[in-house]
DNA sequence: TGCATATCCTACTTAATTAGTAGGGTAATA
DNA sequence: TATTACCCTACTAATTAAGTAGGATATGCA
């Protein structure tokens, strides 16, 4: 299942992505308007910014706002930050690579050759796919 | 992630499916050859029994088999027996569908769109697949 | 008939993860 | 200097995953 952090933070990234203007929108606008846990979204907002999508201004007149155009933000790197590897098995991942301990050989491996398949179908539309592409009608 | 429980239960049934014969095999014997916890294999092959999968035996003699040729198993009904449903958010899923609460409007959804994408692309390796694609060498 | 074998089944337990919440700290603006 | 709004840590409740315990039930064989 994917997690409501992962849910809540790509609508609020879209959100964003949405508006006209590149002016810093405050969490509880965002929140109210996607329905979303305010506390629960700052940390959330808080994650991607400090992995590099988005920058934040304190203050009056502050919130967030995005630092690329949605066009040049990938899906895999979004899933990444907030859902973690992008293959269902370590054995398998590309970036968070750990042998099974209970698996002698990876290359007899039922699960490895078919979660491997799993895991170049999904990169191949993470990939593909930019937060523009969600957001056009 | 992938469950274990499902790790385990695919591991299971290509030990089955790889066997020249088709005769009942002892829980502990695939136990041992695939280093599965034998109580916890006991459950997994018992659900796959219950959902048309395996066949078992019971006494001297017993075990369990596979009820169908490994060709004849798509990966797709051995996924949603062990895993659940295919598709990611229930917004997305053909057998589990379920209206987000959030969300007033699916086709706007960014979301909904990325995760239709991923199921589709799941659902159709998880159909090509068979236990039979999955032994071969 | 009765013993050994091996599945069947329910109910626990333990650990990890998820989905938040609480509450104050810090920086910017007017 | 007061207000606004993000920053950050720590805590908690609920759920799920992973595995255990222990006995019931059915089968084959001597």
């Amino acid at each position: 299942m994917l997690s409501k952090k992962t849910k809540y933070g790509i609508k609020a990234l879209t959100y964003l992505a949405r508006l006209e203007h590149k002016l810093p929108v405050q969490i509880a606008i965002i929140s109210e308007s996607e329905n979303i846990s305010l506390k629960f979204l700052e940390r959330i907002l808080l994650t991607l910014r400090k992995n590099g999508i988005l920058g934040s201004k304190k203050g009056k007149g502050g919130g967030y706002y995005l630092l690329k155009d949605p066009s040049e933000i990938q899906m895999t790197v979004v899933m990444r930050i907030l859902e973690g590897p992008i293959s269902m098995v370590p054995c398998v991942s590309l970036n968070f690579y750990e042998k099974c301990a209970d698996c002698p050989d990876e290359n007899l491996c039922a699960v490895h050759r078919l979660m491997t398949q799993l895991r170049d179908s999904s990169l191949q539309i993470f990939r593909n796919t930019t937060l523009a592409d969600l957001c056009g009608k």
